[in-house]
DNA sequence: GCGCTTACTTACAGTAATGTAAGTATAGAT
DNA sequence: ATCTATACTTACATTACTGTAAGTAAGCGC
């Protein structure tokens, strides 16, 4: 029993690059949130997928293109998604925002996506193909901090502290999406209402903070 | 040129066990470090430490036995830290702690440990060794209680919010760690004090919330 | 229908990693 | 000084994964 791609009836499918790359790029993601880092095996990518793995390297060039192409989308999709956010929802509604990045961290296994690529060099490459995290982060901390100047009223140097907060938030919901279930205490069920009473306490926190700095400035 | 391990003069060297296991989870460790999940390579470590590759396989049984006792070790050494911190100081100095873990995450480079660890498999194994990650937590939220009933008086059933508080600390720093430098829009020299102020906001963020809580129970 | 492009397959090459077997030498005990 | 246990080495087996080469077939234009 070598590697003959599931040779489902008879003839084979022949997809658009387009989609062939999505499927592909699901089948690595499912695989990679399911085992550890030594989970992205072309051929057990191709054999969830229904082809040969060098269809993969045809598509990819590479086991690495495969992989940078898997970070860029995810970064993409979280962008597009925090952006979508931003843009609709009228007031800075933190606890949506938090629980929309939650849900999209842990759900299609993106935090463990981020942590491989973090650990992946120590030199930063050249923020892969538009994506920059800081950039995200400095963009949503400039678009609170421009809903607070006109709802309140808050100092310009404030933006520091506002950007602390937003990187607080990824790596809150990071860290529970990583490694918040050897952290909880219960099991099954429960765990999944605590992780949602964790989110909806840290919600509160960090609003909290943004009132009470924004409303009484003479507390430093 | 194959594996030579380096014949440093002619005569070899005979480490005791514990010597050789430390020695070579320590290169171990350093290569992670620096490298990403693939560089924890047998002959890569053996090099690094001045032996050959099956050596560390005469100490560990095998690959997974090394890897395991990486992280047994590094555990054991962040709750063994944690705990000499929480009995030494009188106070339940916050900031002291957090700063503390923060060291150790990134200058041993346990982050990317405990980040490897939680990805290896979906199912807990038997919480490896007798370090549980969860038991830490929860022993550190009950010590915590603990002082702030002798100095304030707190109702019981908030040993939750200060098991939450523990949480977010730790993955905060775990994130810093992580994910830490991708999110800081600065380089360099500038970088490390940043990481200063984000640690030292957070302490007070922390604090500060705890005080509140704790002095002004009608909060909720 | 015919042909061209290319998504896709099978078979294989190359490489590199873990693990094994057998022998060597060092430190401590007697 | 010799013996013994075992830390350690060299050489090799095994396996498994990425990547390549050549050939096959599916869709699309003509």
């Amino acid at each position: 029993m070598t590697e003959t791609a599931i040779p489902s009836g008879k003839t084979r499918r022949r997809r658009s690059p387009e989609v062939a790359r999505e499927e592909i790029l699901n089948a690595a993601q499912r695989l990679l949130s399911l085992g550890g880092p030594d989970a992205i095996r072309l051929q057990d990518i191709a054999r969830d997928v229904g082809i040969s793995h060098p269809t993969i390297l045809h598509h990819f060039g590479s086991r690495e293109g495969l992989i940078e192409a898997l970070d860029t989308r995810a970064l993409q999709a979280l962008t597009s998604d925090v952006a979508r956010i931003l843009q609709s929802e009228a007031e800075p509604q933190t606890g949506e925002l938090v629980e929309r990045v939650a849900e999209t961290m842990d759900q299609q296994g993106l935090a463990r996506l981020i942590a491989l690529w973090a650990m992946r060099e120590t030199d930063r490459p050249p923020s892969l193909d538009g994506t920059d995290p800081a950039a995200l982060v400095a963009e949503v901390s400039e678009l609170i901090r421009s809903r607070l100047d006109v709802t309140e009223g808050v100092e310009p140097d404030g933006l520091e502290a506002i950007s602390f907060r937003v990187r607080l938030a990824v790596f809150a919901m990071f860290g529970q999406a990583l490694i918040g279930d050897a952290m909880s205490p219960v099991d099954g069920e429960e765990r999944q209402a605590e992780r949602r009473r964790f989110r909806q306490w840290f919600s509160e926190l960090i609003l909290e903070s943004v009132s009470r700095e924004t409303q009484s400035p003479d507390s430093d």
